[in-house]
DNA sequence: ATGTATGCAAAACATTTGCACCTGG
DNA sequence: CCAGGTGCAAATGTTTTGCATACAT
């Protein structure tokens, strides 16, 4: 896939900064990623790639929906790129990990809801909070991750 | 109710900070509220109690399983009281409120969800963001308050 | 060229913490 | 009296912003 032609279309000047840092969001072994997390990615590839820059351009992604931004518990935001279909998300208390799923009944419970007592529904965030499998039995994550992530 | 009573059974000393705090939350007109929030109420109340007390108190609370906070969008966490069953929540962007709800088919459907792929579900949270109906049509929120439906 | 993007440092917030003092039981 | 609670100020951690410089078209 071509970064350069993914910032075109959002109407966005391709520069280093931003490409690099598309790059490291398609190419992370982890779809969820703190701005610090591609900070420090960036350095690793040396590239001199201020933390502000990558805080800007996060949310000029987020702004042309290249990606999006979660707040889970916990305080700092994390940044995904929006290149599947909606999804919520698992998250293992005990190791860190974030897994993807997708309900069609809760989706469609959702907009019933909604429906109900008169709310637009535009958009949602459901954060499950738990311990997958594999950390109560062997101590570490087993569970069968859904895409990369 | 007796706040008094309602702290010690929680195991914390009945302080005057803790005592008002808990009044503010029982009293106000709005279910949830931030720090700050609960920090202007007091000093409308001609009480000097610091905010950092507000954010201990508020913790404590939390850990007591008094009230609970949400990080909703926006990165400041809100706190509501917790007297009355599990619900989630919509909040309209528009005029700001938030609406709680509750629908036995998502809250089953999660569970099921998370046996399928072995994962030990110890908490949720659902934030359905919108626009309630009042604010389309007559530019102010005007939607049916439902607790728990 | 020229308007936009970036880097750096400083600012802005939300929240937490250290420490001396105060308070409730 | 004394452990624990509180106030204040300073520290933290995250995200944003001002401004001079660098860059893409």
């Amino acid at each position: 896939m071509n970064t350069a032609a993914d910032l075109k279309k959002a109407g966005l000047k391709s520069t280093v900064p931003r490409l690099k840092i598309l790059e490291v969001l398609e190419s992370a072994p982890v779809r969820h990623l703190s701005a610090e997390d591609v900070y420090k990615k960036l350095l690793e590839m040396d590239l001199e790639i201020g933390l502000a820059t990558v805080y800007r351009v996060l949310t000029q992604f987020e702004g042309v929906g290249l990606v999006i931004r979660h707040s889970f518990e916990g305080g700092r935001s994390v940044f995904e790129l929006d290149d599947e279909g909606h999804h919520d998300h698992m998250l293992c208390l005990e190791c860190g990990e974030v897994f993807e799923f997708f309900d069609k009944v809760i989706e469609e419970r959702q907009k019933q809801v909604s429906k109900e007592v008169g709310f637009v529904l535009e958009d949602h965030s459901l954060y499950m909070y738990g311990v997958c499998e594999g950390m109560k039995t062997s101590g570490k994550c087993s569970m069968k991750k859904k895409k990369r992530g």
